[in-house]
DNA sequence: ATAGGGCTGTTGTCAGACAAGTCAAGCCTT
DNA sequence: AAGGCTTGACTTGTCTGACAACAGCCCTAT
């Protein structure tokens, strides 16, 4: 039973090695080379297998070269900073990548029978009824507001109950925690609009200032939607950004 | 001599199998099981931990999905139909796909030095004098202006005498078209602003409309700057969006 | 001076083994 | 008969140790 609350979940040696070695990767500046292969998985603590398959998925991201028998390289930063939109991430973690520390404020959570255009949202008919659980709350830094997000998702997937006292207000890392279901990518639409008095009141911006919408729908592997948010962003906080691959 | 032209170079077993197995994948269907690892080594002659650094690849570009326990996967193609904005293409080619005729209104083709703003973002010092082709419109469905654009290119990539007289209107086009300097990636920030009193006449819309704004550095192989470009686009005309993986 | 041969350090690949997770069939208990 | 538990087969995950292939350098013989 306690394994299913277990908080502190247990990372395999792939999962931690990614982080050390993504961490250890960001401190190197572009070209440099690191440590050879045995060392380097001696010092990480996990077989040369198991990290060379690490260093493959930083080599498909373009964050490593690797070069036969000379040694493996930071790539030039351009692709790096790639990290932007395409990977889908709790807010809290990419702020806290640079450096910043968030708070969630105005946190409501009810549930409540989807709206019409959740229910589209979520891809579901428009003649059921579809109860929801349904997450809204501001994200501040410091006392300034910087995002509005609600996020809705069925009932089958989260309750209200799996929301423990602690929640920090990121839903998606709740489903991640869960594993179930597996998660596999987010669409999500991205759009300008204008704040109203509601938003111009919670985001502490004049009315009709200019907000950063995006509309998500996150989906699993079965290709189910499992949450579909909406979210406002304060201009000049975050910066958004996506690498475009040519079309060659 | 002969050998640094030879044609038919060594592949290495990783990129052998990297090509069979993409094959075999592509003929499967979404969800379809792959045989287990042993199995699939043998068959292709490799062994388990050369496949399986393969096999990380194409889990990492979100071909494959693996479980623990219970087998390989081909992910669904969700991701790969999706068109959005990962894929840099002139805005006339996107238009056109869902059947909208654009036409170019207002523009201003002109050979002047680089601003600061425009020497940054091209990755020039600021110090240095940089001339550049400067071109900017406006872009209309019909008679609605849906589009503010403006392209800065080095003048060493592309002059005023290079824009023909049936010049249509994409710089980017006409860049993919020479071919030269080859075209890598796009890196594209997004923002959300309040049209100002230029933007508000030009594109037609209240001062202080809410306007998407992307700001673009389109680089060529060699990491070098190859145009920076600024384009504001009135809401509810384009639907861009963004697959966004989910970290696993 | 220069081409060639080794030496060293690195990544690439291999083989075999065991650990850990998943699932279902079958046994046991109730 | 129903439900829970055990067991075993199957799969992916990780480990170990070894050798092959490649690049770069120094040193030598020509």
């Amino acid at each position: 039973m306690s394994d299913m609350l277990s908080y502190t979940k247990v990372r395999s040696p792939r999962m931690q090695v990614e982080d050390v070695l993504g961490a250890m990767i960001a401190s190197l500046s572009p070209g440099e080379q690191l440590p050879p292969e045995p060392t380097l998985a001696k010092d990480l603590g996990v077989s040369r297998a198991t990290l060379r398959e690490v260093m493959r998925t930083f080599v498909e991201r373009g964050v490593l070269v690797r070069r036969h028998g000379v040694g493996t390289f930071v790539a030039s930063r351009m692709q790096v900073i790639a990290n932007g939109l395409e990977v889908l991430e709790p807010l809290e973690v990419l702020a806290g990548r640079i450096g910043l520390d968030t708070t969630v404020k105005e946190l409501e959570i009810e549930e409540r029978p989807a709206t019409l255009v959740e229910k589209a949202g979520l891809g579901l008919p428009a003649e059921v009824e579809a109860p929801v659980l349904s997450v809204t709350r501001v994200i501040s830094i410091g006392e300034t507001p910087v995002a509005d997000l609600r996020d809705v998702v069925p009932l089958t997937y989260l309750t209200q109950a799996d929301l423990g006292s602690q929640f920090r207000g990121s839903v998606l890392e709740l489903l991640l925690q869960r594993g179930e279901p597996l998660l596999s990518a987010s669409r999500t639409q991205i759009m300008a609009e204008s704040a109203d008095a509601k938003f111009a009141r919670r985001l502490n911006v004049p009315r009709g200032a200019a907000l950063l919408r995006l509309v998500a729908q996150l989906y699993s592997y079965d290709e189910k939607v499992v949450d579909f948010s909406v979210s406002y962003f304060v201009p000049g906080h975050f910066q958004f950004h996506v690498m475009r691959k040519v079309q060659g």
